[in-house]
DNA sequence: CGCTTGCCTGCAAACGATTACATCATCGCC
DNA sequence: GGCGATGATGTAATCGTTTGCAGGCAAGCG
């Protein structure tokens, strides 16, 4: 009978039990008496049977299915991030809804629409940008951000965007810099600001200008990076040193002064934020803040899943250190420019 | 009454109609008359009620889930892909669950848990390595590929690998260059071989030398890449140009050969494979093939959707179209060297 | 020996929707 | 006026599991 897909009646008439007992031996093995347990067990193997998770979701009430909000997917910052949750979820025998904000028609009814319907037992807010409100429906699963999160009361992982911030600023000031701009992220996303007001802070703490016209706006991607570029080549008084909100708008930045004929580090010092996998292979290899993506997902899915669980809102926030990666495209500030 | 969710019946009451017009009235609403439509629906919206996925989908025995198998969530390459296959099956209100092959404990038998548990409706299978005896479930859902894929009748949506291995060489060769090496990707992988068999052929329609030797192997990564620049530098006689399989490996090949003191172009002529948003960001920007990601997932959630909708197995495939992107990684071969 | 106590197991009722079939009213037509 | 056709709605079975409750049986105890 390779035609249907066994089920739990097939087994227990197999067994010479009752559906119950097939249930019973699978979730709890315990209260099943050993001989029963074993002939259940060999009936499952022999019919091939797989519980139907459909139907038992909708007995339990549950669907087994986490929902994870991001805007985008293809940002492989993103999918590091993913890989973290996933390599959690997966063995818990949870999967990944994804779904794109940014996609489709009416994305914020859509979200309603899975909320609603208790289409998620959990819930993982990569999107800076999503409205609170939306999260506080009467019946929302537990949730979990990952990223900075003022408004809402939701948990979240996040990491020291201040701090990383203030460590990039500290190396260029120790390597003699005195004129050190800043490249920021889109300004509604919590994680730029984070960052500007570190970098803002080290600046006064080694008593080194802050000056506006100093401070570019991206939006992390690589093309941001590469404007910021001409801007900075465009500039009477120019920076000796940058640092950048992201890597990947450092790479953009690096190409486009390379491409206009200055030299990293000679002529330009460049520390980036993330430490994505090309930071390494560049030339010359990125300096950059390390940020642990996949970690940051690893611990989003375990105090959500703790939640799940448990039954409880567990409130507890979680932040996660960052560090600083030296490589070589920061070093001393060109020569007569101290 | 915020509490709990409003469930079918609960609209039935408050319209004064039974359960099955309810559900008449959302499936086919031409069937119910115009009164009666019109108080189940202003009954809808007052109760705030939404149709409870799981028991639908027991009831109809289907899932509303689309199975995507990819080797590396963190991967940028298959992200952009899922991108596709998000904005297809979003919309047609398919959620995509992310399986990754590599991560978890036994992921075959996961895979083969969630097929026959019929916990897909389709399934989109990234991997060039999954076993396609895997794949070959009695009960399996309508599936595609997004690869080559000889040994199964299953449809697919793939590029034409060989195609772009044939213009990278050609515009080597015509650019002057007769020792052309090649990085390939992981042998068991599918489009490793294509694009190999490409880059022969090519050869010898060139008149060029076929070399073993000037054959390294990759497996996708930049660091890989880096390693097949190790190879190439301790090389007796070496390639004046490499095509690469893929733009990662191109990254981490620029990237060493670059600190080991050589200059791209002028020393090495390089040529990758995809276009990642990167390759014109680098110094020099990547020549390369370009491989339309997005259209891949697209066109591959398209069929598999049309494969659900109409119950028949498609077999039809599809083959997009690649294009040689013109940047500074190549030019001629240095001096004394035809 | 009778009664309590545990341990297993089966019965049957959910979970929430869909849909084949039955029912009933209405209408038109001869 | 009777009869079939048509259209709208309700009834109830069904999807496959899980689980509270109860029953049956054996052992222990006085």
């Amino acid at each position: 009978m390779d035609r249907k897909i066994a089920t739990i009646q097939d087994v227990a008439r197999a067994a010479g039990v009752s559906a119950a007992t097939v249930s019973r031996t699978l979730s709890r093995p315990a209260v099943v008496a050993e001989a029963t347990r074993e002939a259940v067990l060999s009936a499952i193997a022999q019919t091939g049977y797989r519980v139907n998770a459909t139907a038992s979701n909708l007995r339990r009430q549950r669907t087994g299915t986490v929902i994870v909000l991001l805007p985008n997917i293809a940002n492989p910052f993103f999918s590091q991030i993913l890989a973290g949750l996933s390599s959690i979820l997966t063995p818990a025998r949870y999967g990944m809804l994804i779904a794109d904000t940014k996609s489709g028609p009416d994305p914020q009814d859509r979200l309603a629409d899975y909320l609603a319907s208790g289409q998620a037992d959990g819930l993982v807010v990569l999107d800076g940008t999503i409205s609170p409100a939306t999260l506080e429906m009467p019946s929302r699963p537990p949730a979990v951000a990952v990223c900075e999160w003022t408004q809402s009361a939701m948990p979240s992982v996040r990491v020291e965007n201040d701090r990383g911030a203030a460590l990039a600023v500290a190396h260029l000031a120790e390597l003699g810099h005195r004129r050190i701009g800043h490249v920021a992220g889109p300004p509604a996303n919590v994680l730029t600001r984070a960052r500007l007001e570190g970098y803002r802070r080290a600046l006064e703490m080694h008593g080194l200008p802050v000056r506006d016209d100093w401070v570019l706006e991206g939006d992390f991607t690589m093309a941001s990076g590469a404007a910021a570029a001409e801007v900075w080549l465009a500039m009477a008084e120019r920076p000796t040193a940058l640092f950048l909100s992201s890597d990947e708008m450092a790479v953009g930045f690096i190409g486009a002064v390379q491409r206009a004929g200055f030299r990293v580090p000679r002529d330009v010092s460049i520390v980036g934020f993330d430490n994505i996998e090309i930071a390494q292979h560049l030339s010359p290899p990125l300096t950059t803040i390390r940020q642990p993506r996949t970690r940051l997902g690893i611990r989003a899915a375990e105090i959500l899943l703790s939640m799940i669980e448990s039954g409880t809102r567990d409130e507890r926030s979680e932040v996660i250190e960052v560090e600083l990666i030296l490589r070589g495209s920061s070093g001393p500030p060109p020569a007569g420019t101290r």
